[in-house]
DNA sequence: CTTTGTGCAAACGATTTGCAGGATG
DNA sequence: CATCCTGCAAATCGTTTGCACAAAG
């Protein structure tokens, strides 16, 4: 068992979560990803080489791991859930043809001053969504 | 038939779409409201007083509005698609407690510097999407 | 050993589709 | 009168749930 799996049993354990294989596999695959995969992805590739998990239990693995703030749920498009490993606040790029995502680092757009909306309303986080073509898109 | 009526007659026939009275119905009832309707709340008050449309045909209808450009879909929450018929690059608001969601004018936030993506990307538009709670849930 | 997780299959809710009849231009 | 739209019901897709068995602490 490496480093980092060692660190991926802390984080759960930590947050009072049971290690079981597919909670670590769930968490373990979206950490080791950049993309931001659906469910059906993920269940596909965690059973690629032997069963691992079942669909039911990825679900249910996501959302404890959501609910213990490890993961985070992203909605960029119509229909399904993707979800994404990085918890810390940045912003998203989504290709409007082949509908890649991408994250992009927060640091990229200075802060947005959030008083400027209605009174009343109790802002807490934004984030930016940037639609267009990424690089094979553009032909 | 009142002006707003005409106005949306000819926006109809601009696009290249028949006037049908569901048609018709969905478009005037998206123009008249500022929340962000679900379909399931759309087919509700379209037949309130008397039966306007099927689902279906609301299902059918919104495609057809939104591929014309009239109306935009909009992913704030998982599970359900609302719309809008502002179709004008603006932000959202939602709230975390209530779901409740509002525009935010374009001009709220100064404009963003996009080229500060990674190169290879190729922006089009963007959106603020910012979270917190609205007036009645501050409690 | 007590509690919680897993897997299966059935249930569910939002959306889509096939098709026959009806309305639009 | 050719084309496109509507309504109904069945089908589909992502997600949730109920329950018996198994595993974690």
């Amino acid at each position: 068992m490496g480093l980092t799996s060692e660190i991926i049993v802390q984080a759960l354990k930590l947050k009072g979560l049971r290690v079981t294989p597919q909670r670590y596999a769930v968490y373990a695959n979206l950490l080791s990803r950049c993309d931001h995969p659906t469910v059906e992805q993920l269940v596909v590739d965690l059973n690629k080489n032997f069963p691992v998990s079942s669909q039911a239990t990825v679900y249910s693995s996501l959302k404890a791991l959501q609910e213990a703030g490890l993961i985070r749920e992203v909605l960029l498009e119509e229909g399904v859930s993707r979800y994404d490993a990085n918890v810390q606040p940045h912003h998203h790029f989504r290709c409007r043809q082949c509908g890649h995502i991408e994250d992009i680092d927060w640091a990229a757009f200075p802060p947005l001053a959030l008083n400027c909306l209605r009174p009343g309303l109790q802002p807490e986080r934004y984030e930016v969504t940037v639609h267009g073509l990424c690089d094979p898109c553009q032909l």
